[in-house]
DNA sequence: GTCCAGGTTCGCA
DNA sequence: TGCGAACCTGGA
């Protein structure tokens, strides 16, 4: 079945579609007979990476793929950003090289980000997945496109609930029911620097600083946006700030940012990645 | 049974 | 401004 394939060449810099899927970007693609599927917005499709190549299917989704997948970043200026001689970025880097930012649709990030709150990444994945069952549209080979506003404020409350979204279904109700209203737009917001575009997330309901970010950095393509949450502020802490043990999370934030750059979404996830495979900073 | 997880929000000093 | 507590639920 599947026979229509696109076979990309990969750039010469380093890609793990497998790293990059599993990252906590997203969270609903699964990996079956040696493909990855899921959807791309309303598209269901399947990738798998060769040795040199970037396998699609169908073709004709080839290049949302690439660019979803973030392969059209420059990572050799990416990199070139970064605090030179920083030992801990570097160790990160090392470890997962082919990482990127995946470029997803902007709702579906801000929803899944409001469903992540005090959660971990197997129950973000479960609802992600629930959520795409009971009220997405269905695509082919059992895949399901990440529900609509209009479709998540139709459901209610009660009803996501049920879903096991426990108090974030308020938050996910609420703010579904704005954008549906048009009373808050996506894509109007698309159009608004950096600094601004993080004060209209911060203004919908379940959204404060760090899911702002992640949808800023994972849905708008915002490499700027700098996500911190316990994990990145841990190791922020345990690195860079080893001698003190009393500094404030306020002032470890505004470290990150000062320091990393302007790419500094690309750096977090390095260090994120790092970290929660190696379960760094848990261990007191 | 207890504890905690990719946070946000509200109330009180 | 800054800190603590509450908030749902499922898995270890």
């Amino acid at each position: 079945m599947d026979s229509d394939v696109a076979t990309l060449p990969l750039p010469p810099w380093p890609f793990d579609l497998a790293a990059t899927l599993e990252s906590g970007q997203a969270f609903h693609w699964t990996h079956d007979q040696g493909w990855w599927r899921g959807a791309l917005a309303d598209h269901a499709v399947a990738m798998r990476q060769t040795d040199a190549a970037l396998e699609i299917t169908p073709a004709h989704h080839a290049a949302a793929a690439w660019s979803y997948l973030g392969l059209d970043d420059e990572m050799s200026e990416i990199i070139a950003t970064f605090p030179p001689a920083d030992g801990p970025l570097a160790v990160a880097m090392q470890f997962c090289p082919g990482l990127r930012i995946l470029r997803q649709p902007a709702w579906e990030t801000l929803a899944t980000f409001i469903t992540s709150a005090l959660k971990q990444v197997v129950h973000i994945r479960q609802i992600s997945l629930n959520l795409r069952q009971h009220f997405g549209a269905p695509l082919a080979n059992g895949i399901w496109a990440y529900p609509s506003p209009e479709s998540l404020a139709n459901a209610g409350e009660s009803a996501l609930r049920q879903l096991g979204l426990g108090f974030r279904a308020k938050s996910l109700h609420r703010t579904a029911t704005l954008i549906a209203s048009g009373e808050a737009d996506l894509a109007q917001w698309q159009h608004l620097p950096d600094a601004d575009l993080a004060k209209s997330l911060i203004t919908l309901p379940g959204v404060g600083t760090k899911i702002a970010h992640c949808t800023m950095l994972f849905g708008f393509g915002r490499l700027g946006a700098f996500p911190i949450d316990v994990w990145v502020e841990r190791i922020l802490r345990e690195l860079y700030f080893k001698k003190k043990r009393t500094v404030t999370a306020k002032r470890i934030a505004e470290f990150g940012i000062h320091h990393f750059g302007p790419c500094r979404g690309y750096a977090q996830q390095f260090l994120f990645h790092h970290a929660r495979l190696t379960k760094l900073g848990t261990k007191r």
